[in-house]
Parts: structure tokens; C-alpha cells; sequence
DNA sequence: CACGATGCTGAGGTTACCTCACTATGAGGC
DNA sequence: GCCTCATAGTGAGGTAACCTCAGCATCGTG
């Protein structure tokens, strides 16, 4: 017997996808863009963890923490991770005995770099199928519905 | 000359911001608004979940595990849980006696409908600062950045 | 009907978070 | 100067959501 029901593959039919969804698969599309450039052993977390820290200069491990939006319980092991693979590392804060900043070593910088070649290199990518004008339109678009900028 | 002492806040500039950056933000705006949105007791993916059973209709464990993107392990427990809150239940596949599948309870219905209700109401809020103008424009260019579709 | 492939699950491990408690330091009132 | 309260980071210990590997029942095909 031939199973006349072909399922519907997608529950979603294609003219009907909401804009919240097309947002949601693009956003995805362009993150798995993103992982297969990063180095083979260093997750998504640790690498954005490297871009806060070195884009930031030294920083401080609760500003670490707030960036992440993570525990500053959790950033100390973050930066933990880092340091023991020499990326990052820790010195006091000359302006606060009590906390610590974290800067890049030259190591970390070179990694960082590496990153963010393979970030741009993927998004130019990714973005590449449009033409100026649809760039431009969704840069503006984009900008206003994110407040934080 | 002003020394450091004033750390810059952001290293990428405001009219700076990549597309890239301005699209992940925008996602993560929008993924914000929704994690309000849904129960107390329903963590995002328990909520996605619920999701991708409730538009397929009963549906094997194994689709689940790759519209989830985990490993058909993990699909076991992500339903266990939802069966323990009577969200869905499992029944044999009739068509394979491995298999089986999952479909919602009347509870898990009712719930889903919930969810999808504020996920609309979240995305409606959400795109609403946008003309309709913008957002056709912005379905469109999506459209064409996500193959998956 | 034998045999490899497939669908699910038990067992056990890893990882990235969390909260709570603690130490050291900073900052303000007296 | 000292007392007190808040804050920065960390040790200890716990949890949740994944994973892989092994095992069982079933499928489909030569």
C-alpha cells in the first residue's frame, strides 16, 4: 500500500512565515556560519568571553560577567578556562585591591584576531546574497529594533 | 590628552555596528521579550518542544530530536519531562513498532496555545515600532538569508 | 530467514551554569 | 580613627541539559 499521506514536511507554510520566525532562522543561519570558522577548541561561550574581554581592554570580572549575562561566580571560571590556555590574564586593578581586570595576552590577541577574521569573513558571507541597497535598508530596519545598540 | 582613565564603553561604535552584530542583537531583543512571555514553570526549550510537537501532530521522538537539534537520547528526556507535567503523551507508532510517537494532551494544548499567543503578541509588540513598509521589507531580505526557509 | 540498519532507552560522564558562604577591601557616619 | 555595611572575587557543592556507548526490539532486503 502507498502511504498516500506524504506528510507535511513543514507544519509553516512557506508564505506564511512570520517575520518573528524569519528573524529567529536568520539569526541561527548566521550563528552556524560562525561555528565551523571558529578554532576547533574553543566554544562559541569562550570565544565571545575573548571578544568582551578584548575589545574591552582590561576589564573587570563583573563587567565580564554582566556581558556574558552570566554569574560573576561563572565568570571566574570563564576566565579561568582562558587563562589556563594562556589567552587571557589576570592582574590586580590598580584603582580597587579588591578586584581583578583581565587582558588578552599576546597569544589571546592573536586568537582574537583569528575570530574575528572568521566573523567577518562568515557575515560578508552570509550578508552577500544582498545587494547594497537591501544591506543598507536592513542595517536601518535592524538598528531600530534593538534598543541596546 | 586624556589618558586612559576613561575606558571606552564600547569598542564597535554606534554607526559602526556591523549587520552582523545588529541581526543578532535584534534576535536576542526578540528572545528576551518572549522569555517573559511564556509560564513560570516552562523553560524555553521545554517550550520549544512543545512547539515542534504541537505543528507536526503526533510525531516520532526522533523528529523531535532534529527539529531540536539534539541527539535522539535527549529527545527521550525532554519528553519524559513534558509527560511528567502531562503536556503530551507517547503512544506507538502504528506504522512502526519501534517507534514511537508524541502528541499533545488536552493540558498541553490549551498551554502551547498560550505560549504561541505570546509569542505572537510578544513579536506583534516587538516589530510594531516598524512600519508596514519596513516589515514587508524586512520579510523580504530574510527571506532571502535563511535557505532553510 | 538471516543480517545489517533503525528507533528508542538505560547507564554513566561532561560541561556550564547556579547559590551559598567566606575573605579582603572600599566608603561613609560618628 | 573606628565601625558598619556594601562590593569584588572565589571555594565548595549542586543541578540541568546535553552527550556517547551499549542494548533491545523491530524493520526491510537479499
Amino acid at each position: 500500500m502507498r502511504p498516500a499521506d506524504d506528510p507535511p514536511v513543514d507544519a509553516t507554510s512557506p508564505d506564511e512565515t512570520s517575520l518573528d520566525e524569519l528573524l529567529m532562522g536568520a539569526a541561527r543561519a548566521l550563528r552556524r556560519t560562525w561555528a565551523g570558522g571558529l578554532g576547533p577548541d574553543l566554544s562559541p561561550h569562550d570565544a565571545r568571553a575573548l571578544r568582551v574581554i578584548g575589545h574591552h581592554g582590561p576589564t573587570r570580572l563583573g563587567v565580564v560577567a554582566d556581558h556574558l549575562r552570566i554569574a560573576p561566580r561563572s565568570a571566574t571560571d570563564v576566565v579561568d578556562r582562558l587563562e589556563a590556555r594562556g589567552l587571557v590574564e589576570r592582574a590586580p586593578d590598580p584603582a580597587d585591591r579588591r578586584a581583578m581586570t583581565v587582558s588578552l595576552t599576546d597569544v589571546g590577541t592573536a586568537v582574537l584576531a583569528d575570530v574575528d577574521k572568521a566573523r567577518r569573513e562568515g557575515a560578508a558571507e552570509f550578508f552577500g546574497v544582498l545587494s547594497e541597497d537591501e544591506r543598507a535598508s536592513l542595517a536601518g530596519i535592524l538598528g531600530r529594533l534593538d534598543p541596546r545598540a
